[in-house]
DNA sequence: ATAACTTTGTTAATTATTTCACAAAATATA
DNA sequence: TATATTTTGTGAAATAATTAACAAAGTTAT
């Protein structure tokens, strides 16, 4: 539940919302210009139900007997999402996961972007990949500033995680990617989502020992 | 809600356990003998009500008016989760990130590691990756069925996924990582678990914009 | 133009998940 | 030994999220 209205939507609701925008901006590209909730729910594993009611949050998007035009939804998903502007977006530890996820930049993908990295090993400081440039993590807060950057990727090693945490928050940071295998400390206003494969392979191994 | 029973766990519950199992087996490394579910509510963002009930619901494993020991807490989580035994995994697409996945393997963690790896392009098939042979993805099936691997890792670009879950699906995987953007189709009792960096990133966009 | 379909948007009902509240158990203190 | 303190484990209550049901709106066929 994210707003205090009797009737309101859940975090479920955005992750969802980011995973339709994805579906119909492909759906544009394979050149279908309108779909209903039931194509939807059997294109994604989400019920029919369960679209309709996850935009009705947002507004009517939809036209009955109909169904939903792919272009128009993707305009409104983008707004929803706050994607019509562009976000920049930062990394810090420009390692092998961090040099992945630089290199898989794909720059169709207009509005969200990894334009500033950091790293402490002067072995890659002032380096490039894919274009980036590699800034020494000693300029972290400078470059956000000036950039005004508020979300961050974090790819260093475990250990290294809280101190990369503390000076990001310190540096105006809002938002967090983690992607080190530990529960970051932030203050209630930051926003964290941790992205753990161990954990996920965990969950899905349980789930074959039913 | 995972059983039947009136009063049964969630999906969220898993997860958390996941969580749990990594933290206690910190604490351990840092010398922590016992914990009291209110100290691990301040370590993990979880109410320490939460942390009780999730574990109530597989035995009673904490002392009253003490708390929790990490060793048993750490043993009893594997076994719930089915980490008391070796988990082989695939891992389909050595690209970047499945080089950084390769590359990354902790060898500390003894239960769940990835032992295959597979590829399509001619310049990566019988390389060594971190000591890893990667095999030709023709012989997918015949070393899924000689080494009985029940999960598969997918990083392949977004246009392969569909035809590799295929491939695993047929070959007798019942559990899928995947790392491609692209909800995947499956049989109903495949397990299919998603990691994907955009739609996190648009999740925490849609929080800053509030 | 009317009737038969299709599909959305939304309220209400249901189901699921978390939080609360407190008894039971263990420990520490006096 | 008795009392105060701590902390677990768990039904009951509260909150949250999903699903069902259906009226409203649009389309197609006759
Ligand atoms: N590689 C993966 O596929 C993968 C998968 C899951 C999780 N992870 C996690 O992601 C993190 C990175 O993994 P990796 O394999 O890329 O590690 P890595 O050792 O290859 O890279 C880490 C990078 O961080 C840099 N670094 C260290 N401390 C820093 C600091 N204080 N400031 C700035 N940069 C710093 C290092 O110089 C290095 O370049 C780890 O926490 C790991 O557990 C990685
Ligand atoms: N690199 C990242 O950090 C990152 C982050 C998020 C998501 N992803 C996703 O992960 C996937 C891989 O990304 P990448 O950057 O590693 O791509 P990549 O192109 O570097 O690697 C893909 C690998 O898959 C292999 N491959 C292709 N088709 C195959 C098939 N049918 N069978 C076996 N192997 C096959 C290719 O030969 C290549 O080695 C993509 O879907 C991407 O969107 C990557």
């Amino acid at each position: 539940m994210i707003c205090t209205d009797k009737n309101c939507f859940s975090p479920e609701t955005v992750r969802r919302l980011a995973v339709y925008l994805q579906n119909f901006e492909r759906l544009i590209k394979n050149g279908v210009d309108v779909v209903s909730s039931g194509q939807i729910s059997k294109l994604l594993n989400v019920s029919p139900e369960q679209f309709r009611k996850d935009l009705s949050y947002f507004g009517e998007f939809g036209k009955r007997g109909v169904g939903y035009q792919t272009e128009s939804l993707v305009y409104e998903l983008k707004k929803i999402l706050g994607l019509n502007q562009a976000w920049q977006v930062a990394l810090v530890g420009v390692g092998r996961l961090g040099c992945a996820l630089l290199n898989s930049q794909d720059f169709s993908e207009l509005n969200v972007r990894i334009t500033a990295a950091f790293d402490s090993d002067k072995k890659n400081i002032d380096k490039t990949v894919n274009g980036i440039h590699i800034h020494d993590i000693i300029n972290f807060k400078k470059i956000i500033k000036q950039k005004k950057i508020r979300i961050c990727v974090i790819s260093v090693p475990l250990d290294h995680a809280q101190a990369v945490t503390d000076l990001a928050v310190e540096s105006g940071i809002e938002a967090i990617l983690n992607f080190a295998p530990v529960i970051l400390n932030v203050p209630e206003n930051i926003h964290v989502s941790n992205m753990d494969i161990y954990c996920e392979l965990e969950r899905l191994i349980f789930f074959l020992n039913k």
